[in-house]
DNA sequence: TAATATACATACCAATTGGTATTTAATAGC
DNA sequence: GCTATTAAATACCAATTGGTATGTATATTA
């Protein structure tokens, strides 16, 4: 029973992923995940509720897992570093899954969360105001152990961090590349904003 | 007639807008334009013809004036200082035509072009690699003017400053601001970025 | 005024939508 | 083996989809 909703969570996931919800109708998901109407109806009452399955998995489980809870005293040089990690394990996770997530699709699916799934776009402003409160933080903590430069403007600089992590890329142009290759862009640039306001 | 072709795009901008390309039925058009589906057909021949003189109109026209064509030899200070006036003028326009657009909203848009409108992605990825190549130009241009430091990684600094321009934001917190704000955050945001590689 | 072209409205179409009711197959407990 | 329960497949449903064919006013022209 639970493998069975867990191999068509996985299974859905793609199929939205790469159709959207509005063409991954109920007759497309049962020939692509290979079973009929009727099975699927058994583990998902609805449409919606699969989709909201899908989201919980691999979106809201995926953006949770790059909000650290523990980094209140992260200085920026360890946020950097703490997050990348993070980052790094899930692409690798992802890249394995052969998941071949597009950015433009991911984003695509979100838009399609915020319309299905209720409270879905409250819950991403908390956790964009957190991810900016974590980079704030961690920047006032630098600040406070004199690595950067006293005149930096806390908020711009924060913000910098924050967007780079939170905004995906409207146009992807690297979706040739694998995802886990992604991190070390990410890694590469923040640590180089970084090298611009260190002391 | 074209007056009324210009209107049938102009009012179905704002429902594909709102409602989404799939939701923004022919029915839900034909209600929310106050016209009778055989009125709609005249001008345009299916759906998908509208919607991509929407897209036409009020994307591919938007972001080509996001992209400057004589701007070659610009620095770093004015390439901000031009392309601050340049989204100005376009969202003063759009608050005026009380459009309400939210980023959230557009990227959907931008999304559901990527599957309807044939060319549409090759077409952005050209407007941001050129966004790319004209930030990378100014870039060079002050650096060769010795207004910035010598030591700058050209190829980082220049993405910074073109995704800043064409990333939009998933979560849009400040819907509640009119759209022209955004041009002065974006100035501000840039201007800052600039200060900390000024020489 | 009669004929013709344009602008719009209505009625309809097959195909597809999400969802349900019913039937059939497989598995368990006794 | 018999029965009960679960799993899965099938047949069907009303509603909606994009699109078309036909009808009907309103101008325009001869």
């Amino acid at each position: 029973m639970k493998d069975r909703k867990e191999y068509i969570v996985e299974k859905a996931f793609d199929v939205f992923m790469n159709k959207g919800y509005d063409s991954a109708s109920i007759t497309v998901l049962q020939k692509e995940l290979g079973m009929s109407r009727g099975a699927m109806y058994r583990y998902f009452k609805s449409k919606d509720e699969l989709f909201i399955a899908v989201i919980d998995k691999y979106v809201i489980g995926l953006i949770n897992r790059f909000r650290p809870k523990v980094a209140e005293d992260l200085t920026l040089v360890e946020m950097i570093e703490y997050l990348y990690r993070y980052q790094k394990r899930i692409m690798i996770a992802l890249d394995k899954q052969n998941l071949k997530i597009r950015f433009l699709n991911f984003t695509a699916l979100i838009i399609q969360a915020a319309k299905h799934y209720p409270g879905f776009i409250e819950r991403m402003e908390v956790v964009k105001t957190e991810s900016l409160r974590l980079w704030k933080k961690a920047t006032l903590n630098s600040l406070e152990k004199d690595e950067i430069r006293g005149d930096i403007r806390v908020d711009i600089i924060a913000g910098f961090f924050s967007s780079g992590s939170t905004n995906p890329e409207m146009v992807d142009r690297d979706h040739e590349k694998n995802f886990s290759q992604r991190a070390e862009t990410w890694r590469r640039d923040m640590e180089y904003l970084y090298s611009l306001i260190k002391k």
